[in-house]
DNA sequence: CATCACCCTGTATCCGAGTACAGAGTCAAG
DNA sequence: CTTGACTCTGTACTCGGATACAGGGTGATG
């Protein structure tokens, strides 16, 4: 199968697999004596896994990662399984993060009922608040929206 | 409070506040005589938003979206509702893609025991395979992992 | 007033992840 | 063969999302 075929498959440009070919992402494939490339069935798998995973926010230097993970190509055992729960660790953090923005947005479509322009600030600023619950600006139970701004809150991370 | 402060709240880089300025996403401030900008204390909240938002795989171009929400901004509230359910449909397709990938990985994990290379890859294959059910690569029990390859060649699994 | 850290605007640069294009070669059906 | 669709390499460009830099202004402290 040849790179036209494998793209489409995969749903991606054929330009793209030769990136990821530089990129060693995917690995250089069989050549016919004219050159062309010939790939296997399961190159195609392996591009629809690489866009799954980015799909998912992973960049193609984690892709990289992750497929040196299940190449065995750790050092050590022990050191691909610290390389998988990272992984697992950040997985369930999203997730969480994921179900919280949820819960937010959620809350935002429950208040909302009719026609007409919504009031969706305060809920919008809870959600902020929500997010990183260490300070609700003060005075903003409305803000742009109908009314007024205010003073304080504050202190840092991210 | 002025641009470095708020920068340093938020933990960005000051030139990004100017960035999501020009992009509409952060309103702008009030400005000193002298021309400086002079943002309210919820500014920082607002950027931390941005951010989180960002890391949970929404571009700025969909946070554009998720604040005119906020703001009522939206036509009627339909469409607000609207908008707010696309999202959240988002976030589910999300939140379950994330718990598959994590089931993957934490069979792959689960097999890893000891030191000493590990024999990872079949489970990458059906890693990809429950993504993508659809074919599993034939010839691919076992692939390059730990220098013993198996009977089926050596076209490798990557 | 002098100082010095901080801020202003505008433009240029960077990075990741592709995508496009030019110019040349290959494959296989007719 | 010839033809037309496809592929090759190499280089350049796009786009989102910032960052950096130059050259100059501000502001509050002593």
């Amino acid at each position: 199968m040849w790179s036209g075929e494998v793209a489409k498959r995969a749903g991606v440009n054929p330009q793209t697999l030769r990136y990821y070919e530089r990129r060693g992402i995917l690995p250089e494939p069989e050549r016919t004596s004219g050159g062309f490339r010939d790939y296997p069935a399961w190159a195609v798998n392996l591009v629809r896994f690489v866009r799954h995973a980015q799909d998912l926010g992973y960049s193609l230097t984690d892709v990289e990662d992750l497929l040196r993970l299940a190449d065995g190509g750790a050092a050590s055992c022990a050191e691909a399984r610290a390389v998988t729960a990272a992984r697992l660790a950040d997985l369930d953090r999203r997730i969480a993060e994921l179900g919280r923005m949820r819960e937010c947005l959620a809350a935002m479509g429950a208040v909302c009922h009719g026609p007409g322009p919504g009031r969706l600030c305060r809920l919008m600023v809870e959600a902020v608040a929500s997010i990183d619950p260490t300070s609700i600006p003060p005075g903003h139970d409305t803000c742009s929206c109908a009314g007024e701004a205010s003073s304080s809150a504050e202190d840092g991370g991210r």
